[in-house]
DNA sequence: GTCTATACTAAGATAGAC
DNA sequence: GTCTATCTTAGTATAGAC
């Protein structure tokens, strides 16, 4: 971003963009664990050392990784149409939040699950999941009125467990999926549960 | 098992099982792919092929701690006192279940989710955790007539998803594990949810 | 069943030339 | 910014002796 009009810093960009692109490729092929400078760059035409010009080491490729996805998580859920009522507005959102993390197994590891070890987002990096989070929270979770942070924390258990067995348990399928209606119901109705015991 | 009155398949089975908590020791420390035939061997007191006369390969070693994992879930939650009061017994086993998986992420990642990039459970290791899902559904789920398939989903959704909550973002803590009396009440109320809308 | 020895493969990272 | 060359380390696995 903010690269326009500056031709070589575009093109540095334009690679950078390509050797993530090249590592998400290979993490849905064989995994997180899967990607290696090596064949990396080997995609993208170029020698092992040379990725070095664009990444500090393997974990900021990890990182670089961890921020196209969230951006892209953002870009998908934010900027899509959705309905101005309040429930309708949040199974539209869960929705696309779900299709998007459970179509594929390695994004949904690196983005929600302590998959690779040593790895931590860079605070940039988290910014943008935290950036997303809030939109959740302040566009769609307050309008049910479910915006306290024991809201927020039932609901991202609630959608992470769909998404979880999904990816685990259904790859590609919509046996979670399609429940999630049924959660959301389950998640609005929560205060007059009422439970007669413990 | 079944090994009692031979000496020596005891000493094999205890070297055996030396090995795979070693390995599972291993995995607590540097993740579920830090797990090295060479370091096992090296803390076990052997030398890295005499592993081969225990495990026929290493994925044969994590299939063996899947095993182990799913042995100790089965052990720890079924041979515990539960009530026998339906829904203080659903609360009982829940928590367990919760408690025990959270407890160590690499055990929730190898057990629960596809974090091993071409290890699929033997049939011998999948049948364990197979016979613990059907006591769940028996002993817990049916009492509290949610024995059908789709309850027995949206039941193990809703686990899965406290106890990865809990162990990605507060390894250790309770902010999920907390939640568990909340949640399972939603469970059991979600037949008169009865959304207004979609 | 355990060992030594070793083959094989592969990875991440750095130095220094162009 | 890209290269060649190389270091360093590490891992899985096998062969064959004891």
């Amino acid at each position: 971003m903010a690269t326009a009009g500056d031709p070589r810093k575009e093109r540095r960009a334009a690679r950078h963009r390509q050797i993530v692109d090249t590592a998400w490729e290979l993490a849905r092929e064989n995994g997180l664990g899967g990607v290696t400078l090596h064949e990396v760059a080997r995609r993208v035409g170029l020698r092992q050392p040379s990725l070095y010009a664009y990444v500090p080491d393997k974990l900021g490729l990890y990182d670089a990784m961890f921020a196209a996805a969230a951006q892209a998580l953002l870009d998908d859920v934010t900027l899509a149409d959705h309905p101005t009522d309040p429930r309708a507005r949040l199974l539209s959102v869960t929705t696309a939040i779900a299709r998007f993390s459970s179509a594929d197994t390695a994004r949904q590891q690196l983005l929600f699950t302590p998959a690779v070890p040593g790895f931590v987002p860079s605070p940039g990096s988290f910014a943008l999941a935290e950036r997303f989070l809030a939109w959740v929270v302040t566009e769609v979770l307050e309008p049910v009125g479910a915006g306290e942070p024991d809201d927020v924390d039932l609901y991202s258990a609630l959608v992470a467990g769909l998404i979880l067995q999904q990816v685990a348990n259904d790859p590609g399928g919509q046996r979670w999926l399609r429940r999630i209606p049924e959660v959301l119901a389950l998640f609005l109705n929560r205060e007059q549960a009422g439970g007669r015991d413990g």
